[in-house]
DNA sequence: AAGTAGTCCTGAGTGC
DNA sequence: TGCACTCAGGACTACT
């Protein structure tokens, strides 16, 4: 499931791919994927286009054409993979023929993610529109900020971390790293962290992001590249998907526990 | 107004 | 081995 240093990876690999390229044709398989303009016509709507600079907000991906701008989200499953044309991967919705002689497919085994397409001109708006907080690696993100989105709530911080319209791009997997980094019970709520408590929280989301950044990302479920490759940071997480595993830091056994329908993963011993 | 349930989907996991 | 069943999970909508 992707989030933001996988997103984050994504657009540096379209970017790498397929910025200045012109879309020679265009394949729709699964029209419900596309969004905002009638699928069916899509490919006479893009054909011709040169691709400009993607960019990420949250766990968008913005993506301008000439003429038109995509919005994407991955959601869960979703893939933007460059590739020769015979070498398709599962579930594509939507093709993109290349001048290159290279496709990039939009795949999605789930069929969550959505490309949303709008005029070139309304890009800008339809990102602003996005229903998204603070960016956690941006200047934005502070102590002070956590503190003012926690006070008075009583959904978990863990919750509130993952609440996209008050801080974009984290998930459940970098949520429950980046407490038990900070030494956090998952489930404590917002209300109850201590003042003194909200620069360590803020320190570990940076530290976890960024560490997972220069990872490439972590590849679990359908997780890849554009160019295909897999992210490594996987390996480095210390309680996510470690369930019965020994916490490093104070031996105690790593559990599982849903909160507010997402798994949560932490380390009973020393996360209070 | 904040919080919860339902929705979309299908591969993976479980139980028999 | 295989079938039937359940479930996860990001973000949105519809309730309470």
């Amino acid at each position: 499931m992707p989030e933001l240093p996988e997103v984050q990876r994504v657009v540096d690999g379209l970017n790498e791919a397929a910025r200045g390229r012109t879309i020679r044709a265009v394949q729709v398989r699964w029209p419900r994927y596309v969004e905002g303009v009638a699928a069916d016509g899509l490919p006479a709507l893009l054909a011709g286009q040169t691709i400009g600079t993607a960019r990420r907000r949250g766990k968008y991906i913005l993506l301008p054409l000439e003429h038109h701008g995509l919005v994407l989200h991955l959601r869960m499953t979703g893939q933007i993979i460059k590739r020769p044309a015979g070498d398709e991967p599962a579930h594509t919705h939507v093709v993109f023929e290349l001048d290159d002689e290279e496709r990039i497919f939009f795949a999605d085994a789930r069929k969550f993610g959505r490309m949303v397409v709008v005029p070139i001109g309304e890009l800008d708006a339809a990102e602003a529109a996005l229903p998204l907080g603070v960016e956690p690696i941006g200047e934005s993100f502070t102590p002070e900020y956590l503190r003012t989105v926690c006070a008075g709530r009583a959904r978990s911080i863990k919750n509130i971390l993952m609440d996209q319209r008050l801080i974009a791009g984290i998930g459940n997997i970098y949520a429950c790293e980046a407490l038990w980094l900070a030494g956090i019970d998952p489930f404590r709520s917002g209300d109850r962290i201590g003042k003194k408590e909200f620069p360590a929280i803020v320190r570990a989301v940076r530290e976890i992001l960024e560490t997972a950044l220069a990872h490439g990302g972590a590849s679990i479920s359908d997780y890849r590249a554009v160019n295909g490759e897999s992210g490594t940071m996987q390996n480095h997480f210390i309680v996510y998907g470690r369930e019965k595993g020994t916490c490093p830091r104070c031996n105690e056994t790593i559990r599982r526990l849903p909160d507010a329908g997402r798994s949560s993963f932490w380390c009973p011993g020393c996360q209070k």
